[in-house]
DNA sequence: TTGATTTACTGGTATATACCACTATATATG
DNA sequence: CATATATAGTGGTATATACCAGTAAATCAA
């Protein structure tokens, strides 16, 4: 083996909190996409579906903060779920402003059968990283995800 | 306080590695972004530029890797930076189906900038998440980005 | 009750990122 | 050498995501 291709992935530049995350993102994204396989849908869209099933018809702004996302962007990407008939918007009875989330039985039977593909990624993820380390990690980046953890940063700014 | 607008943020879906990682990009995304201020530039940006500084003129394909990113998005990613004189692509010499990507003069000094914006960022990250529990959580999720992990991940798909 | 302010959402625009099909170049094979 | 194959990059299209400027509805204040 010469010396050119080499496949130790050397250089990267690893100091950088947001980078590394990002970078784990991308990575884990490709994993969990290519396990739901033919059903047209991706992993982001699936953790979105869920979510909307957890809160219980949340309201966009609900929705757009236990997903720590911007309301609007929340809006551009429910638009194909939307336009494919899995998500629907209802306008809230009391407050006329808002709209809650939800999903179609289309949708229902739709997450259903994508939960049993995204747990076979996250037993793969488990067992290649260890249980007991991943739930760990999880619990480390849900902090990191926090408003309290935003809090202790932003606090840090004067000097 | 009444039970309306909880401020706890309740119902959040947490089991999943892959939303979790993408909740937490969101996030930093969000303070380093903020950190970069009226540079102009984002955090991802900053990040993209550093590796191309450490990579010494990589091609497109080798910092694609470096940077666990699909070829072709990242030639969409650096368009704006092209665009604005930053980034420049020189055709390599020995094999002219390679493109070389380097920062130009004026790349290098908004790089130099951006840095000491980076460098408070990070500090801030650092204080508000431990220094030791910082570097281990990079190392973790440099594990997670690697082919390595890839590979682990992979083997458990025949059951 | 009316005017000011705040809140919830929408639409536009820009970057981030992926996959696919295509082109051009390089390499391997007979 | 000629052809088959593999590699590097480009362009199109689609989703992911952010910020900003608007609109409409609710709430607060005089």
């Amino acid at each position: 083996m010469t010396e050119d291709e080499p496949t130790t992935e050397d250089g990267v530049w690893l100091d950088c909190s947001n980078s590394a995350v990002r970078r784990a993102a991308r990575r884990l994204g490709q994993l969990y996409d290519d396990a739901m396989g033919e059903t047209g849908l991706k992993g982001t869209q699936f953790s979105l579906m869920t979510q909307i099933v957890r809160s219980e018809e949340p309201t966009l702004k609900r929705l757009a903060k236990a997903m720590v996302m911007d309301l609007s962007a929340l809006g551009h990407t429910l638009k194909p779920l939307i336009r494919d008939g899995l998500v629907e918007l209802v306008p809230d009875e009391q407050d006329r402003r808002a709209k809650r989330v939800r999903l179609t039985a289309a949708g229902v039977a739709k997450q259903r059968e994508l939960l049993a593909l995204w747990q076979q990624a996250q037993n793969r993820f488990d067992e290649a990283f260890g249980r007991e380390q991943a739930e760990e990690l999880r619990r480390t980046l849900a902090f990191i995800s926090s408003s309290e953890f935003t809090q202790a940063f932003s606090r840090k700014q004067d000097q």
